[in-house]
DNA sequence: GATTATTAATAAATATTTTTAATAAGTTTG
DNA sequence: CAAACTTATTAAAAATATTTATTAATAATC
């Protein structure tokens, strides 16, 4: 006897009205609450939705039936008979998320219940405006589905990570691959069969970051992507914040500098120039050639060749200049962080991207310029943290972009 | 025979549940879409609320009889059997809003149709911290109560702006009248008898600008306040952004000089040295000082008694000085705003307070910078207007917030 | 260890809401 | 200008949800 197949259809609001429009709605919020709480009992969900009990009774045995959720035996003891607790059903459906990089893509399977089964790192790929470099994307994508072919009718979504502007409500991405009429996620929709959603990826780390990462009940949180570029990702009132056309969070290209390196978008000053990982790179590679000893310098005779993972390897070994070197770097961008505190006053502030693998020695800099630079009352509300999730901030983060889009149903 | 009473017990949750709280809710909802939309149908409220015709049509019929909507007649024609519209009753309730300044008070009474049906402008009060400042505070409040006696029962709310940092939630204010074990709003509501909410100026006159004045459909909102000192007011998706204490929004303390110029925030470098109204009344008393030519050297020997009003009068005048003291405090500004705009990509950011009031003076600067400064595709869906209610923004806004507090049953 | 108190789940009765159908009040068209 | 078509409102029937009462299960108490 096979599993019976989980009934997708409350995903959707096609097609339903009156009453089986709202059953759907309220089975979507039973689902959404045990999203947050892990498992809850019928008196919890009547409490939480302002339903009667068997009303509530009813939901659970038809989600139970739907193979959605399932009974995991009783609660301890509250000091009255013992109620039944139910929890998602972790192999009722999948989500993908590919977290695009320059050379290569990570991409990753995620269960129902927010658990990360299987991820490849480092697939060698090339990111470039050109179409074939969309077919080389798209067809990673179907071969990573193929290895889980009994699975793919259960799979629901793809989140897909691309730098730069990106329109999540669109499916438009500006920066790259924007060779068509059609908006890109339809595109790729088409070619792989499976709903797919674009996210810009710092937005999508620090979702990633904020769903199942070093954010615990933290509402409003901004997560700082120190990659190759200087991006951000905002959580407000623990929701991703997009802005007008959905490129909020250009942290990178603020104008911060009297300096007079031209930045890649054409502007000068930009905070980017000197606090991202393309930044370190070059004044660390300077400075070895201005004779500042060094690790690499030892180890790597031709100094244009040092690669950034080289750089943060380095720090990792406690190399001097390069510590000395990031915690410039930390004075400055803490200076910039201080100026997003006194505008969001969030609960948590998150380091992540390349640069935030040197951990402490990028992250004590930029405490202390956070005391330096804002007030007290407002810079004691905010925690400095690095990121946990690390590399796979990216595909944790698409695959619950996939999964929270697909769960809402909106789209 | 008297108009009905309203009833008002649709704002508050208290003592009811199942499915008295539902049809309680469901009002509310009612009344938040004839918020919004001014006018529906019961048809338009089946369809909004995803509630059956005849739901829909009773809990009007409710409504009705409450004295909360009115039927206001017959729709232009649709193809068939006209409907009846409906919409909120003016006087079925009132809210007072009171923008406490620091040498005077405004204060106002906002009808259910948040029409500002009186205001008094410039009440004097000293805005000191103390217990007297705060007594003579709720005296100004009591006698204004006191003119509209009649309506005193249907008097809802009232809502009170102060300057500094504010928590709405709790009630407590940190930057005056902070004498006490109890919240602010609490003390205040005991002497006037009637339900209090604090909130902070800046956010409230982005309310008020939002809901009332030049904003129409945008949604994500920036408010720039540039009065004595210089705040911000964010509205994201429609709602104000409070982040996690209250604190948000302190765009005058964010460090952006290299300048020495001690602020009273005891920060060196902070934005509000330079581009706040006093800042402006400082630097143009230092140049006449210095003997540049102005209408304000020429009429006031004493140039420590121009006041900030003068210099925003000598504006209007097109005096030169001024002129071109606004046009490098305006690309300062800009150059900040244009951090925000890259940040919060919102749809239009507002200019407001009493250095605002110098109109395009102040505006074509900062447009000029944020053109400079800020990425076309990002720059281009941003608009800059300046404010449309001026001074009567922070009433109108401490009347819609208390009146949003009452509706919303969020209290 | 039986009794009492407490909480959960279920069943039956009641109330409410939705559906479906019918009627009313318009517009458009031949 | 009447017939056909729209849309709104009301009424009656059917479906659904809530209330209330009952039963079940467990912990605390005596």
């Amino acid at each position: 006897m096979t599993a019976p197949q989980p009934n997708y259809l409350i995903f959707s609001n096609e097609g339903v009205s009156g009453v089986a429009w709202k059953n759907r709605a309220l089975k979507r919020s039973v689902i959404a609450y045990l999203d947050v709480s892990d498992s809850c009992t019928v008196m919890d969900i009547s409490r939480e939705l302002n339903i009667s009990v068997p009303k509530a009774a009813s939901l659970v045995s038809e989600l139970v039936q739907d193979n959605l959720i399932r009974d995991y035996g009783k609660i301890d003891s509250t000091g009255g008979r013992k109620a039944n607790v139910y929890g998602l059903v972790n192999d009722a459906c999948y989500f993908i998320g590919v977290d695009v990089k320059k050379y290569y893509v990570n991409i990753g399977l995620l269960d129902f219940k927010k658990h990360l089964l299987s991820i490849r790192e480092n697939v060698p790929f090339q990111l470039e405006n050109t179409p074939g470099s969309l077919r080389a994307l798209t067809d990673i994508i179907r071969r990573f589905i193929s290895d889980f072919s009994e699975l793919e009718s259960r799979i629901l979504g793809v989140g897909i990570n691309l730098s730069g502007r990106v329109n999540h409500v669109t499916g438009y991405s500006y920066s790259f691959f924007h060779f068509q009429e059609e908006p890109l996620s339809r595109i790729i929709q088409q070619e792989i069969g499976i709903p797919t959603f674009l996210e810009n990826d710092s937005r999508s780390m620090a979702y990633g970051e904020f769903m199942n990462g070093v954010v615990k009940n933290e509402r409003n949180v901004l997560f700082i992507n120190i990659d190759f570029g200087l991006g951000m990702g905002i959580l407000i009132d623990g929701n991703l914040y997009y802005g007008k056309s959905g490129f909020s969070g250009e942290l990178g290209h603020i104008p911060f500098f009297q300096n007079e390196k031209i930045c890649h978008c054409g502007k000068r000053g930009c905070l980017e120039t000197e606090t991202s990982g393309i930044a370190l790179l070059e004044e660390i590679k300077e400075r070895i050639r201005g004779g500042s000893s060094s690790i690499l310098g030892q180890k790597n005779r031709d100094v244009d060749r040092i690669r950034l993972e080289d750089v943060i390897e380095a720090a990792r070994k406690q190399d001097t200049l390069v510590i000395e070197v990031l915690a410039e770097l930390g004075d400055k961008l803490g200076k910039a962080i201080a100026i997003l505190i006194n505008i969001f006053n969030p609960e948590l502030v998150v380091l992540g991207g390349k640069v935030s693998e040197t951990g402490e020695h990028i992250r004590l800099p930029i405490r202390s310029a956070l005391n330096k630079y804002t007030l007290g009352l407002v810079n004691n509300d905010t925690q400095l943290k690095l990121s946990r999730l690390g590399e796979r901030a990216g595909v944790m983060g698409a695959c619950l972009i996939a999964r929270g889009k697909v769960l809402s149903a909106a789209h």
